[in-house]
DNA sequence: GCGACTAAATGGTCATACCATTGACATTAC
DNA sequence: GTAATGTCAATGGTATGACCATTTAGTCGC
């Protein structure tokens, strides 16, 4: 032991290097980051599922196996495995047949990070509607450019329910959700949908506290819906656009009342 | 255990209950979901850390006290404490003082989850450009209307930097994605600005493979940031929305060749 | 056939021990 | 004195092994 450390010294002696070569190898090292067994597993997993060589719904190994399989303890394939889950990269079922399962990144796992986000900075209900303002008129047009027929027949079936519902406010307020989300669908533009669907569910949890949605507004909304479907059947990206902003600033207008404080969840 | 197995099965017969209340209390029970002990205790963490209880930057007991405190295992505290890194809200390290302390949910780890969502999905080039361009316009004139004398500082110097990177490619690409995410500060909307720092990015990553910033764009581009710059300067909304939205379909037209495919990170 | 029981496979939890990392503190060398 | 060095304690990281809880396939009995 003792004789090792001193030829450790010796070597780092550089007094026996080559004069035509006087700088040691210049180590040039940075910061090394050692990352844990349970990171590197996830990462592996991880990567196998995001590129599809683990499809949606496909199996993974037990956690005994990955145990066998990777030489790591059984404590670190389950962190690992709830890294994925918290990923929403997973889900876990118990009992025989149980076992994990690869799942695609879904709407809702993005929409409850950004609730997070929304709840841990203290975004307020002001904020959450300029990024509805900012966003939604792109996606009506978008929506107008790209929808379907299908599409467009559940648009109508939802802007309908909504008529409905107009006397019951708990199911006029959830389809008002539906409703831009169905928009959103139409657009083609996965991303968007799930930035809506996530600040559409924030704006409704945030502002169902109180009821704002009075008599007079309703009656509103529901004409600004028609038009704005009536744009989108038309193929008119401009007028969808523009009249999706009108809709937004005049509902936000009505939430002004409510918009100081931050957003407060469940 | 036999007898209590019967007296189950006595207090189960209906006959002996109250003729004026024929009905059992009516169970209407639903689906009953039974937590796992790590994600009871990350969800009460979580809530601390969220409404503020635990500030940002405070540490939170010892894994060994945590046990001691909640009666579980370390290695249920642990799932719990990997969770909420997984979730970005806390950091931990090893060592002597060192421990698991609280973070805010900052834009990195929001980003981190788009990308996921993004990668997972198999967003494609086109569609994040599309978002781009769905929220960029909207940034800018925010950023018109709130940006303070300081804030305009630093886009001055982001958009000077970049007209000096004209010749080093590298460091051209990476100022103008901190140009885009020093506009989106200016707008002083949080989420917004999270948005557009993970889409600048994931835009970047999908489109650094191949190069596409020919001089002719990079020339354009700088003529476009000046223009914006003036527009914030001049705190005129309608301009600067107007100019960002010509500048991005430029751009995203100089993109098309590359839009097609899914975006592929690292 | 159909219900009830059993067994097996799987995730969930616990207890314990030990390793690895880090920094405060004392010690030593100069 | 002070700077290098060594020691030690606190903390997270990992491993083992056991057992519990849940769920389903299969089997037995009627």
């Amino acid at each position: 032991m003792v004789f090792l450390y001193n030829a450790f010294i010796m070597s780092s002696d550089p007094s026996h290097l080559d004069a035509q070569n006087p700088l040691p190898p210049a180590p040039k090292l940075g910061l090394i980051h050692v990352p844990k067994s349970s990171e590197v597993l996830a990462s592996q997993l991880r990567v196998h599922i995001l590129d599809g060589a683990i499809a949606d719904g496909d199996a993974l190994p037990a956690e005994r196996d990955l145990v066998v399989q990777t030489g790591l303890s059984r404590g670190s394939v389950r962190e690992a495995l709830r890294i994925l889950h918290t990923e929403g990269l997973i889900t876990t079922r118990s009992g025989r047949l149980g076992g994990s399962v690869a799942r695609r990144p879904g709407d809702d796992a993005l929409a409850r990070y950004i609730g997070l986000f929304v709840q841990g900075r203290g975004i307020s209900l002001m904020s959450l509607l300029q990024v509805r303002e900012a966003i939604e008129p792109s996606i009506a047009a978008l929506a107008a450019l790209n929808r379907t027929q299908e599409e467009l027949a559940e648009l109508a079936a939802i802007t309908r329910r909504i008529e409905d519902a107009y006397e019951n406010l708990p199911l006029y307020l959830t389809e008002n959700v539906n409703w831009h989300v169905a928009i959103a669908s139409a657009s083609h533009n996965a991303l968007l949908k799930a930035f809506i669907t996530a600040i559409s569910g924030l704006v409704f949890k945030a502002s169902a506290i109180d009821n704002f949605a009075s008599e007079e507004v309703r009656t509103l909304v529901i004409k600004a819906h028609r038009r704005i479907l009536q744009a989108i059947v038309d193929r008119d990206a401009d007028a969808a656009s523009r009249r999706m902003a009108r809709h937004l600033q005049a509902l936000t207008k009505q939430m002004r009342a409510f918009v100081s404080a931050p957003v407060v969840l469940r």
